[in-house]
DNA sequence: GTCAATGATTTGAC
DNA sequence: GTCAAATCATTGAC
């Protein structure tokens, strides 16, 4: 009536363009036939390998056979556009792609390197204070267990990589052998190829996961011995607080001075860099209590001056350690005593100031006495003014670790 | 256990 | 980037 083909199933099983009305016992016929091919398909998977490759040999020559594969044409058709949209790929990633990013950070991507790799540039900056032995055991321990993560990482990817060719190797040889017998694109295929690294990508993002986790575990492990303090050694502590008193007019300390006191004290520059924060603002909190602590080193730089030649040999500059020297600038970078560290004048000068009990202060004003007179320099000087002479030194201090000339 | 000292970290300004 | 300031966290003396 309507003229319309009939479905291939319909077709096959006896309603072909001759219509729906033959006789039923030709209509029965056909149907065993197709009965028992559908039962030859069944049974191959109960067979040997040989039996099985004789039926599908068989099969394939059967004369049946075009007609039982058009109807599966039909049927996988409708099937595909069915299931078509929900097996589209989604976006990329953003979370596999933040492991990846985290995994590369961590230096644990990367291949291992030998010697001092990326994890231990990283744990090179955190370094514990006041024992280098054990620093370099801390560092090497989470160098070892990051290496041990980064090992089983690849030997897991490895693994993972390798199922997934196999796998994927086999499904496509499978799914063309089974283009023979039904329907199987090779878009098909590579849609099957998509799933397999779909499902693989989701077991390797697990491993990634995994990872990052222990690596966050190790980090934290590690950072948290860092914060674990030490207290620095005496020579350290001498070593920065002689320094830190023959210039308390300008404790800001160069790059070259900071490196030369953390060689001398054993600890890095960011220790002495912390030393020094905490140290002037603890200074300036709490003046009267450092005041002893200014006396010991000031005496005890004066003897050592005396030592070395007494005052005489720093008669070069005969001024006030700070602005009353004709030679210091504002920046208080140019000017004498620029070649030692911890310069004899700066010491005795600054015992002399101290003796001398709030004669005026270091910057000639009348000003406060004892304490008060070491701190009249922190709020005149320290405070609001330039950052003075952590950048560079000048030219008239090439040699000394001090670029602070004001001392 | 308490507490002062002190090294390290964080925050915000420059 | 450095710095001051506040704060955290640990050490060591008592």
């Amino acid at each position: 009536m309507c003229g319309a083909r009939p479905p291939a199933w319909r077709r096959l099983a006896g309603g072909g363009d001759e219509g729906w009305g033959l006789g039923m016992r030709a209509r029965s016929a056909r149907v065993e036939v197709v009965g028992e091919v559908l039962q030859q398909i069944m049974a191959i998977t109960d067979q040997s390998l040989e039996e099985a490759q004789a039926r599908k040999h068989a099969l394939n020559c059967h004369r049946m056979k075009p007609a039982l594969f058009s109807v599966l044409c039909e049927i996988k058709e409708k099937t595909v556009l069915s299931i078509h949209g929900i097996q589209e790929e989604g976006p990329p990633n953003a979370q596999l792609m933040r492991l990846d990013n985290m995994l590369l950070a961590e230096g644990v991507s990367r291949p291992e390197r030998r010697g001092r790799g990326g994890s231990a540039a990283a744990a090179n900056t955190a370094t514990p204070g006041g024992c280098p032995n054990d620093n370099s055991l801390e560092h090497s321990d989470y160098r070892a267990k990051l290496s041990q993560i980064r090992q089983i990482y690849h030997s897991e990817l490895e693994k993972y990589e390798q199922a997934c060719h196999e796998f994927t190797t086999h499904v496509t040889n499978l799914l063309r052998e089974q283009s023979r017998m039904r329907p199987v694109s090779p878009k098909e295929i590579e849609r099957m190829v998509g799933v397999i690294h779909g499902k693989f990508n989701a077991i390797q993002m697990q491993l990634k996961q995994s990872t990052c986790e222990a690596v966050m575990t190790l980090r934290s492990r590690f950072l948290d011995a860092r914060r674990k303090r030490r207290n620095f050694s005496k020579q350290a502590t001498e070593v920065l607080n002689e320094y830190f008193y023959s210039h308390l007019s300008n404790p800001y300390p160069s790059e070259e001075a900071k490196e030369e006191l953390a060689r001398r004290g054993g600890i890095t520059v960011s220790q002495v860099s912390n030393w020094f924060g905490n140290k002037r603002i603890r200074y300036k909190k709490n003046m009267g209590k450092f005041q002893e602590e200014a006396t010991i080193y000031t005496t005890k730089m004066a003897v050592d001056t005396t030592k070395i030649g007494g005052l005489g040999s720093q008669a070069s500059c005969p001024s006030t350690p700070s602005s009353a020297c004709p030679h210091q600038g504002s920046g208080g970078k140019a000017g004498c005593d620029s070649a030692a560290p911890l310069s004899p004048s700066a010491g005795s000068w600054l015992l002399f100031w101290v003796l001398l009990e709030g004669c005026g202060g270091w910057t000639g004003h009348p000003g406060p006495s004892d304490a008060q007179s070491l701190s009249f320099q922190a709020q005149g000087s320290w405070q609001g003014a330039t950052p003075p002479v952590s950048t560079a030194s000048p030219a008239g201090d090439p040699g000394g670790i001090n670029s602070d000339a004001s001392n």
